[in-house]
DNA sequence: TTTAATATCGAAAACGTTTTCGTTTTACCG
DNA sequence: CGGTAAAACGAAAACGTTTTCGATATTAAA
């Protein structure tokens, strides 16, 4: 079964190639007679154009890449969602990669990208990633590339974020308005800037408000799990007595956490408040729902590949284009684990 | 800044393009001295093939296309990360593309994946899909396609699946040996055999072990969403005071139903059992825990790529293919929402 | 009727590879 | 040193498009 390309179609109609391919894109110099013959046994033949053969020519490949630390993870499936979206609209397709967190697996699958020559690249950072070389080889290749949630400052490039800081400030700031005194933070690695950021809010929120910083109340997690934060608050209670809230960086940690304060009989929010990040689905669902801040996911890969087309459309008509950071705005979800 | 091509090398060289391209392939043609050589410039100038012509040429394009149902989903965004983690080591990239559960949109992204040109399909398919003319159509064009989860039995294709039929005989079976005499069943749609089957091994659980099934006892939902969890478990407490147990079809609608259970003070498991399907990591964490069947996403991600890429290898060496279907093991997870 | 203008078409190059097959070079043996 | 076999290389076609430019056919103007 022969494939149908142009060329059946020419003989078919006995016409040339060129007058085929230009009566399917319309071009002035055919008549309307053979453009209508020519797009009737198109359709017969169900002729789709070899798209390998159409990218050889106009090196477009109408294709982009999205790299992700993890898929299963409802944040991020969020933002596939909605690029896969926005990007379906505007005839791209999307290849998704994920670098399991890992610098050497971002660097090959960037590679593999480049290598696929996709039109754009979106990426959120993994969190071991502390050299940026790989990323400014793309900038200075001119591929058009857009870093969302997890970003690395330095990079000249156009960004989609949230602010972190004023969020995570806004989180401990409802703490303490409701009441707490001795609040506690377990925040993520010292890498994406991300827990920098949450870090630095969640400092401020305190000094701002008369409450002495105490490094010995912040946690240091590495793998943001479920175990961890069952781990961490158990050892927080060993460590703490006094402590009456605490501020922890994503809702997994806080929802593991608050199983365990269940177990062992603490109190949340009567003894202990809780504030998340991020909103997961669960953190309603759990007992005490979880008080956090909503991370507009969805929205986040909207706007990612809204710039990112921008910037490829730019770019094939040679035009500069000017980075921009876009900051999405959050909300502080006030639910079960903290008082009132 | 000009691309570098095997031209360019050949140049840089002063090799012909044919030799450059077969010392990188290692052709037993080319001298030891002259590969090196080759190699090292490419390495230099950081050559990389273009995709596109290497795909015209061997009309093989190393990517796989994959559709899906629904991307936020705990079991999907699963299987997804098998699939990836799988076709990357064999060098296949995925695209993935959602049909958002409408018989339409799945049809139209199989074509977009069709004239792309992709080497293989793999696909879970969409509740509204009940033709399947362009599915066959796949088939006749002797494109390898393997289905998984939600499948059509009719189609003549590999499928890896589970035997839901079996996992809800155990689910119910459990609900009865813990003492529950009349059991419920929240089924999903007509449509997608998956519900289907579900449904005939809680009927036939329930035959087995002498109790008559009563059809009002069953509730047909339509989105499989929390809120119709909430609702269905309102009303089944309005038509049936009397019943002890309920076997769920999905763990998000069962998770559902206990958060309305205990908000309207029906003790779980005490006044009712509950058996999901699924194994979220929601339910392990909701209280009362749930009970409920592992679905081995990730590993059905790794097994329908295994088997589609070895069609693929097929079909490329012109040898027959026969399609087989895997079944995947499920298992009875235990937890609070059931007697013991 | 001839010329100019316009409408319609086709030839051919190009994109960057891969691969076949023929040509040249080198090495070896008598 | 001549001849042959083997080793090393290159020319060229092909994959299926797009697009430029030239060629032909048609019509309008002179």
């Amino acid at each position: 079964m022969e494939p149908v390309t142009l060329k059946v179609i020419a003989e078919k109609l006995g016409l040339s190639i060129s007058t085929v391919s230009k009566a399917l894109k319309d071009y002035p110099d055919v008549s309307k007679k053979t453009k209508r013959l020519v797009k009737e046994t198109v359709e017969l033949l169900h002729y789709k154009p070899n798209a390998f053969a159409v990218n050889l020519r106009t090196k477009e490949s109408k294709t982009i890449g999205l790299i992700i630390p993890e898929v299963v993870h409802h944040f991020f499936s969020s933002v596939i969602k909605g690029i896969i979206a926005k990007a379906e609209k505007k005839g791209y397709l999307v290849i998704i990669l994920q670098s399991n967190e890992s610098y050497e697996l971002e660097k090959k699958q960037l590679d593999l990208l480049v290598s696929k020559r996709v039109d754009g690249i979106l990426i959120s950072l993994a969190n071991g990633t502390g050299e940026f070389k790989h990323l400014n080889d793309l900038i200075t290749q001119e591929l058009p590339l857009v870093m969302f949630d997890k970003i690395a400052k330095i990079i000249n490039c156009s960004k989609v974020i949230i602010d972190d800081r004023k969020a995570a400030y806004t989180a401990t700031k409802y703490l303490i308005d409701s009441g707490c005194k001795r609040i506690a933070h377990f925040r993520g690695p010292l890498l994406p800037q991300n827990s920098i950021d949450r870090f630095l809010g969640y400092k401020k929120a305190l000094t701002d408000h008369n409450i002495i910083y105490d490094s010995s109340l912040v946690y240091i997690l590495k793998d943001m799990s479920y175990d961890e934060g069952v781990h961490f608050a158990g050892q927080l209670i060993k460590d703490h007595n006094d402590v009456d809230g605490i501020f922890i960086n994503t809702d997994l940690v806080a929802i593991g956490a608050i199983t365990e304060f269940n177990r062992i009989g603490v109190k949340v929010p009567e003894d202990i408040s809780i504030v998340g990040f991020s909103n997961w689905f669960m953190s309603s669902v759990i007992s005490p729902s979880l008080t956090t801040i909503n991370q507009p996911g969805y929205d986040m890969g909207q706007e990612a590949f809204k710039i990112l087309y921008k910037e490829i459309k730019k770019r094939k008509q040679n035009l500069p284009v000017k980075f921009k950071t876009i900051e999405l705005e959050t909300k502080l979800i006030k639910r079960a684990s903290t008082n009132n």
